[in-house]
DNA sequence: TATGAATGAGTTTTCATTCAT
DNA sequence: CATGAATGAAAACTCATTCAT
């Protein structure tokens, strides 16, 4: 009888099937497990161009048509992938503020900051591959940039209009286009990220530190002297 | 007998050539020019990898071999295009301060950042293309990331430290750590150029009002209460 | 419990399974009608090597390995279909004659013609898309072609040579060499079925008048003057 | 030096070019003709279904490549081969009664039919393999069949009409529907044609007294007795 | 120098067939 | 019996690169 151990391989497709079934009630097969592994791995290291589907189906120990039986195309494999991951990239927004009222559990526009950089670094470093996968793909795969913008992209931006007009409203923060208020958060957010993960991903980070830091630069910038109120 | 008037199309010819042939005495020939404005367009617009070597004859309007009587390989046309432009990302921050000695031009933080936008948002609109290939490709061409990291990067931030360092012993930016500071100041002009030029290249945009603006964040913030000093 | 009432489903399912088990005793499961009939419906809409077994199987609403069960291989199940009808093109021309004796039951080459015309055309239309696979594989499957040529063809041949001559020697056609009198006789009759059930099968068909018209022709051309006794 | 004799090699290599190009000004390469020859071999013997096109680039002596460079996908190549056959099967009905005058150069339809025949066996006998895939993919093959409705066949006829109803007018062939008659007298020459080329070619033919005998028929039947006028 | 025909290894995809359940 | 997941060989087609002209 086969013992059922928690390994850190059963850990990581547990992990990889609960993020690419979302919505759907079936359940991923192993072997399909393993497409999907390999294919996020390659993708990820190499592009998704310059992945061949032979070497998606070597690194995931399937023979090549078993990857054709389960995604009808490669670019199919593409979207059963980034789609997924891109639907869990809204969930932090949708899930308040229903029916029109503007729910906000945040007292201040720090406290939302560090409850939103908390979660969306969480968010990355698990996804970090995929999320990978999906940025280099935008600019080139019609489809995946189509549903992004249409489907998440639009709805996190509305939300976080929200949110930002909730607090200049409040006189939290300054009289500046919201747009442009929006641009510095997340230049700055999506900056620490970047740097965190993507471009120095082995240095020491002092993760609460930096978030500290950052937030403190969002609010009142760089300067020694007082802003000009 | 062709009179050759400075069309818009010998602009961008020479324009192509001037940008290409940084550091080397040869002149290209109109095929070379051709294959590169080709190369960059399709490159640019459906991927590295994704490009076929005919595709881009074709719309050079040249043979298929005489792009490889050129650049040895596909790839070699790749470095070719993003060789020369990494090297000029560097200019602006070489130019000055040889010989060790600090030469600082400007009279505050504001100013150099002010300075530096312009200059940036300058340079990137003009290879725009250039720029989304090079970011494309950095993470999957080792060449390409190797020579950008060891040649450009390092040398770029050496520079921006000394400069950053300048100020904070000056007194006018915070005692953050440099690294620190310079993502954040990093963060905001990125941001503002990614908006500017990939995100929302349509919009009527404003650019002294923005990158007033944008200098006004990363010096004061966000908020409308003081620095906690 | 489910009524077994003889719908038009069940009548062509009866039909396939006469047609199919000549000469076994098995009787054919509902799965095996079920194939067969996608097999005869596919092979005759897209030729034999063009269908692709999974879409037979899609369907014929059962497994792909349900297929392989019954019949070894796509060729199997080819033969399995043209098999019993080759044949059955033999019947009407066994059934009398045995033992050697020149049964004929035919006054005159004319009614013979008649009976024989109204008996194929029946038969033809009857196994229309099982004959069209046939005519179509009969150049390619050496099996097929074997098998056809050696015990359906020769013996039809040898039928039909005797009724010739026997009409022959009655003085009722004329002194042409029986190879060449079955040619034009089976030349317009071929003709005729290839026309009515292939080619047009959608005009408005008076079946009688043409099978008289084309018999007449047979028998007397299409000339006004009399023929050069 | 290379001499060029004119060997059988050579000879069929002409025919197929001249045979292919019709209406084209453009030559084939030695490559296109090999490919050709080859494709032509092989999808007669095998079906075009049941050909790869390595098969064919082995046969032709060429890199599999190749042959997409000439033709796009397989289909483009079996259109290069059908298509001009095709339009030569139109050629000598065409010719004549042009600007809507009937201009009938034969003084009855025996001698009509009599060039008919050998005008046609000829063509068949150089055609012979291209017809046979025409014939066998003309079900399959939706473009071509369209083709073949269209251009050929509707054209071919309208001729053949305008032939029968002027010898009917002349008294010369009987009261039959004018499509009843083309039937008869197709029937009786395709069904030689059939017989001489595909299903005994090797028997020891004399054609000529072989279309005598047709005509004979076509003209006055088989019966020994008049025909009831 | 420039060409473009030719290549053959490689790509994505299909498919008849097998086999554990 | 029946299934359908899995296979791997082969299919159609692509592509970077070479080379004779």
């Amino acid at each position: 009888m086969k013992e059922e151990v928690s390994t850190e391989q059963n850990i990581e497709e547990q992990w990889i099937e609960e993020l690419l079934t979302l919505g759907k009630d079936e359940k991923l097969t192993p072997k399909q497990i393993s497409i999907l592994q390999a294919a996020i791995e390659v993708f990820s290291e190499k592009g998704y161009s310059a992945t061949s589907t032979s070497e998606i189906s070597q690194k995931a120990g399937v023979a090549e048509g078993t990857i054709f039986r389960y995604y009808k195309t490669k670019n199919d494999l593409l979207l059963a992938i980034v789609g997924p991951t891109m639907s869990r990239m809204l969930a932090p927004f949708v899930l308040r503020n229903f029916n029109g009222v503007l729910d906000m559990p945040y007292d201040s526009f720090e406290e939302f900051l560090r409850a939103f950089m908390i979660n969306r670094l969480d968010f990355a470093r698990k996804n970090f591959k995929i999320l990978k996968i999906l940025i280099q793909e935008i600019p080139f795969q019609p489809t995946v940039r189509a549903q992004f913008v249409e489907n998440i992209l639009s709805k996190i931006l509305e939300r976080v209009i929200d949110i930002v007009e909730h607090f200049k409203e409040k006189g939290e923060i300054i009289e500046v286009p919201t747009p442009t208020l929006i641009r510095f958060t997340l230049s700055s957010v999506v900056g620490y990220l970047m740097n965190r993960l993507l471009l120095q991903p082995d240095k020491d980070w002092n993760d609460e530190e930096e978030i500290n830091l950052t937030i403190a630069f969002i609010m009142h910038g760089i300067s020694k002297t007082t802003p000009p109120i």
